[in-house]
RNA sequence: CGGGGCGUGGCGCAGCCUGGCUAGCGCGCUUGACUGGGGGUCAAGAGGUCGCAGGUUCAAAUCCUGUCGCCCCGACCA
């Protein structure tokens, strides 16, 4: 029997958006017509149901699942990261963890707690997160009559489970910093942070997720936004360099600004259903924060000034973005420099002459492999030697999105040779490599195949990319009114900073995503509002 | 928080409208045999008391009330 394949899948094509429930990863059943079930055997169907064009909201759930990437955990809005997601944030982090290093950053680490007094230092901030946070009131609990446990001992004052730190980190460095000399503060911390939001979505919008917050403080203003500009860069670097993720970098509109910034940058990349995704911030914060915290250093001159500050992060969010970004439906897809294992190898063998055989290749090919280097590193090579059916194994990797999958068998061996599957490519697109120069063509594949990806994901957001000169255009691109599906994308528009530009586009639900940094100057004027504006803007729907 | 949908073995579902024998089905899981480079076949097994709490009834997964949780659409956001 063949499973999770075929019917159903053209069973629901053409239908009206179905939900969740109404899709069975089970085998094929079709009350209505029972004769198909029992006699097709549809081939070269999708290890994903329901596919991208179906029903692309749940196929991106369909794919954390079967890749075991995360799963819903009994807190509501919580995810668990399962080993599998968290090997790829781990890449993440290591390799920014390197990057910010590299741009004189430290790690440290701040309290979970935030006194919440601190949070109302900053007008600005509070209205930005005084709704979404979660608050401890209590301290102790003590046993019911019941059983119960019952929340006792009442706090002075609440604390505020951090939301972001900019306050707690602000109130060391107003003991920190005292003279130009301890400037500039360049501080990271990874961390978990909670924002109690209304509607989770896996890795999208968790109520708590893992990430990594960097918080500066410097003696001018110029300094400040040219770290701000860093770590956009970082951020940029990374996100195309080693998520193969094409993306814009440019400023946010006022509305969109982190509360209490003076300026928020940021990195958005285009999903496959054309919708934008915000994949990294850096802020410029001016000395809102340092005044607010009474963040000061004396100068050169002798003088008391006030610091300049920024923070910037990205999160676990950037599992989504990779997931949106490549995977197809047949599931995950990962970029080799952030694939936890870019190489999977599957021995085959039937009696235990042909494994020995095969199991001492493999081994040898793992330890070739180990010693060729991708992007400064050694390559990752698993052998999956576990006792399970090929078939079976092999579709695990591939759902699991392993950019490499190398079959040995006592054929392979017989013809010194290896069978070679690329992810990016179809799954039964097998091709017979010599054994004895696979692990030297290795690195090359590897960048071959992540330049693929980035090539493949900057090639559809060109499709999807178009320049608008008014304001009807715009409508007629989104595709008007409510709950039109529209095939979306990102149009390049002139907007001025302005509530109209918002208001006028709010019906569409799209948004200014930021204004490009890259490329020349393009004088206009504002397709709402009639404004002179320099540059074109990115206009989306946006997760 | 407003609107809609849903909670039945690990997963996906049926049964509920028209209460009633030991609650079904597929996948998955275990064991064995045959197999073995696209997730195979056959056989034998394990595993639910139907989200939770009340109520109606001789009898409730099925009816009523309350409650908790989840999903989708909005408002909010990385």
């Amino acid at each position: 029997m063949i499973r999770r394949r075929g019917i159903e899948n053209e069973s629901t094509a053409g239908f009206p958006a179905v939900t969740s429930s109404d899709y069975n990863p089970g085998p094929i059943r079709h009350r209505a017509f029972p004769f198909i079930a029992s006699t097709e055997r549809p081939m070269a169907q999708t290890a994903i149901s329901p596919t991208r064009a179906q029903d692309y909201p749940e196929w991106y759930q369909q794919v954390v699942r079967a890749a075991d990437l995360a799963e819903q955990s009994p807190v509501r809005g919580c995810m668990v990261i399962k080993p599998h997601g968290y090997a790829i944030w781990e890449r993440m982090q290591t390799i920014l963890d390197r990057m910010f290093k590299e741009t004189g950053h430290q790690n440290a680490y701040f309290p979970l707690f935030i006194p919440l007094s601190y949070l109302e230092q900053e007008a600005k901030h509070v209205e930005g997160f005084a709704k979404e946070c979660a608050v401890v009131t209590h301290h102790r609990l003590e046993l019911g009559p019941d059983g119960k446990l019952i929340p006792t001992g009442k706090l002075e004052e609440p604390l505020v489970v951090r939301p972001t730190s900019e306050t707690i980190i602000g109130a060391m460095y107003a003991k920190w910093i005292q003279s130009w000399r301890d400037l500039p503060m360049l501080i990271n911390q990874w961390a978990n942070v909670v924002r109690w939001e209304m509607r989770p979505r896996v890795f999208l919008r968790t109520a708590e997720f893992l990430w990594q917050e960097g918080h500066t403080a410097h003696a001018t203003s110029e300094e400040a936004v040219e770290e701000t500009l860093k770590m956009l860069e970082v951020y940029a670097t990374f996100a195309e360099r080693d998520m193969a993720m094409p993306v814009i970098k440019g400023p946010k509109p006022a509305a969109e600004r982190f509360p209490g910034a003076v300026d928020t940058y940021s990195i958005e990349a285009m999903m496959q259903d054309g919708k934008a995704l915000q994949a990294g911030t850096s802020h410029f914060l001016g000395q809102n924060f340092a005044k607010a915290q009474n963040i000061k250093f004396a100068g050169t001159s002798g003088a008391e000034e006030f610091c300049w500050t920024t923070s910037w992060g990205v999160s676990t969010r950037l599992i989504g973005a990779v997931i949106m970004t490549h995977s197809d439906d047949d599931g995950l897809v990962l970029p080799p420099r952030i694939a936890p294992h870019q190489v999977v190898l599957l021995p085959i063998h039937r009696t235990d002459e042909e494994k020995a055989l095969v199991m001492e290749a493999c081994r040898k090919l793992q330890a070739d492999l180990a010693a060729c280097r991708f992007g400064d590193e050694p390559i990752r090579v698993k052998i999956d030697a576990r006792d399970m059916r090929g078939g079976d194994k092999v579709w695990q990797h591939v759902k699991q999105g392993v950019p490499v999958r190398v079959e040995i068998g006592p054929r392979d061996l017989a013809a010194g040779a290896v069978s070679v599957t690329r992810r990016d490519r179809g799954p039964k697109d097998r091709e017979s490599v010599p054994l004895a120069e696979f692990s030297a063509k290795a690195p090359a594949l590897l960048t071959e195949i992540q330049q693929g990806l980035f090539d493949r994901a900057k090639a559809f957001r060109a499709e999807r990319s178009v320049r608008l000169g008014s304001a009807a255009e715009v409508h007629d691109f989104f595709g008007a009114g409510e709950g039109a599906a529209g095939k979306g994308g990102f149009a390049h528009v002139h907007v001025a900073d302005d509530p109209a530009v918002a208001a006028a586009f709010d019906p569409l639900k799209v948004t200014v995503r930021c204004i490009p940094m890259e490329g020349a100057d393009e004088p206009g004027t504002c397709v709402v509002t009639g404004k002179p504006v320099s540059r074109r803007s990115v206009l989306a729907r946006s997760y």
